[in-house]
RNA sequence: GUCCCCAUCGUCUAGUGGUCUAGGAUACCGCCCUUUCACGGCGGCGACACGGGUUCGAAUCCCGUUGGGGACGCCA
């Protein structure tokens, strides 16, 4: 089984999302089941509703799934678990405070050496514990830090091994007696059988931690991993939680397509044959291993323009906008000439509004005149000669003033497709104009 | 600061010692199409970060420098 483990502690960002679409893919290719598995452990971080609107986007995006855990409600196994260290003498309890733990952070900075836990109360008695204990003294459980190495091979990034000193003794139980992330992280992959763990590459150095923890309630069986580089914005700094383009809904709102989206996040690091494709074709020719290992910065104009090629797609453009079918035509024409959705409908809602431009006034109402007084002509050749002859406007004054009358802009679309497409209300529209 | 990872056109990448005058996509520019704007068609600009090795031969292997990124929580 694959996981998606997202935290629903603020929007889902494009780089949540890649690794949620990486997960499927290999899931189906695998032919194993995807979890998705809500880290809720902080409760002071969690925002209510945010797993309603995670699990929104990934249908939304067509990722689908087998089954969605609450990390909380494992919280009884994950402290059973911690016991049993304690009982095996894995893990101890630990009563330094935030000031000696500060205290200890600042010393460390000082002396140009990373911090790690000074070990202060790995050797506490279990008598002088008890003590403690009684005595209503605040504790977190720590594991201890490993006796050697821990090693392990990236599917993406090749072989790491860290030292015991890098991996540390940390706290895996808090003092209200929840889990740490790295705690239930660790247990949750391992009853749920996970065998490939599939995330950013900001959770490498968690890595070696997780392995330990299961090392040390003796499971052994192996677990792979991959760590995705991330994803960089324009100037190259990460891409954070706060700017626009990183937001899947931002993203949405501007009108991208949820496929289009998806094919650019599989195609960002990547390269393939073909690069406008769906998602279920990426399940065929995806391959992990050949993802860059170098970050990506963002590109939105590439994003564009895979947005064009998957909205060219969409079969019935005003349904799918919600608009009338009497202006499918009309709508293909903007779509044609759009790279959003949201640009489509301003385009298209413009053509409602009443004409504000002052340039050819005089030509509009001419034109305007001309065209309510007669019938139609089936042919946009003929419409056009009379409207030569009786009104005798040319050049720019006719075909911009024309155009203004009919979609209330300069510039767009050939007139000729125009006429043919708005011919059944076009009276209407000019009406109004 | 310490540890780890990474490095090809502006951007995403192909490339695993000779086939590289470095390929594709996108962006940009030009031409064609078009009484406008786009689409489309054709063409152009544009990169192996730097310095040392190894080798008959290096974008490719090794070392260093520089630059970028990640991690260092009772956050995830």
């Amino acid at each position: 089984m694959l996981r998606f483990a997202p935290s629903p502690t603020g929007d889902m960002h494009i780089g949540n999302l890649r690794v949620a679409i990486f997960n499927y893919l290999v899931a189906r290719q695998k032919g194993e089941k995807l979890l998705i598995r809500i880290e809720d452990t902080d409760k002071e971080r969690n925002i209510e509703g945010k797993d309603r609107e995670i699990l929104d986007i990934l249908n939304l995006f067509g990722i689908k799934y087998d089954k969605v855990v609450y990390q909380s409600s494992n919280f009884h196994i994950h402290q059973q678990m911690a016991k049993q260290l304690l009982e095996k003498e894995k893990s101890f309890v630990c009563f330094c405070d935030e000031e000696e733990l500060n205290f200890q952070r600042e010393k460390a900075k000082k002396e140009k050496r990373p911090y790690r836990y000074s070990g202060k109360c790995e050797n506490i008695t279990k008598e002088e514990a008890q003590k403690l204990i009684k005595e209503k003294k605040p504790f977190v459980v720590r594991i201890k830090k490993p006796s050697e190495n821990i090693k392990f091979n990236d599917e993406i990034k090749g072989e790491f091994e860290f030292s015991p000193f890098e991996v540390d003794s940390f706290v895996i139980l808090r003092a209200d007696y929840t889990p740490t992330y790295n705690f239930a992280c660790a247990i949750d992959d391992m009853i749920y059988d996970i065998s490939l763990v599939i995330r950013g590459e900001d959770h490498l150095s968690n890595t070696p931690k997780q392995i330990h923890i299961r090392n040390s309630l003796g499971y052994d069986k192996e677990i792979k991993y991959a760590h995705l580089p991330i994803i960089l914005n324009e100037e190259g700094k990460k891409l954070s939680k706060r700017e626009n383009h990183a937001s899947v809904r931002w993203l949405l709102e501007e009108g991208f397509l949820p496929q289009a989206i998806a094919n650019y996040l599989i195609l960002l690091g990547n390269s393939f044959e073909k690069e406008v494709f769906t998602l279920e074709e990426a399940v065929k020719f995806f391959d992990l291993k050949k993802i860059s290992k170098a970050p990506a910065k963002f590109d939105m104009e590439k994003l564009k323009f895979l947005n064009k090629e998957h909205m060219k797609k969409i079969e019935n453009i005003s349904e799918y906008l919600g608009y009338h079918p009497r202006y499918e035509e009309l709508l293909k024409i903007f779509r044609d000439e759009s790279s959003t959705l949201k640009e489509i409908k301003e385009k298209f809602d413009k053509v409602f509004e009443k004409s504000d431009d002052k340039e050819y006034e005089q030509e509009r109402e001419i034109l305007k005149k001309e065209i309510l007084e007669h019938p139609l002509e089936e042919e946009y050749d003929d419409f056009k000669k009379r409207l030569m002859k009786n009104t005798s406007l040319k050049g720019k004054k006719l075909f911009m003033s024309l155009r203004e009358l009919l979609i209330n802009q300069k510039h767009g679309a050939e007139i000729k497709d125009l006429y043919k497409a708005m011919k059944p209300y076009l009276k209407e529209i000019i009406t109004k104009r």
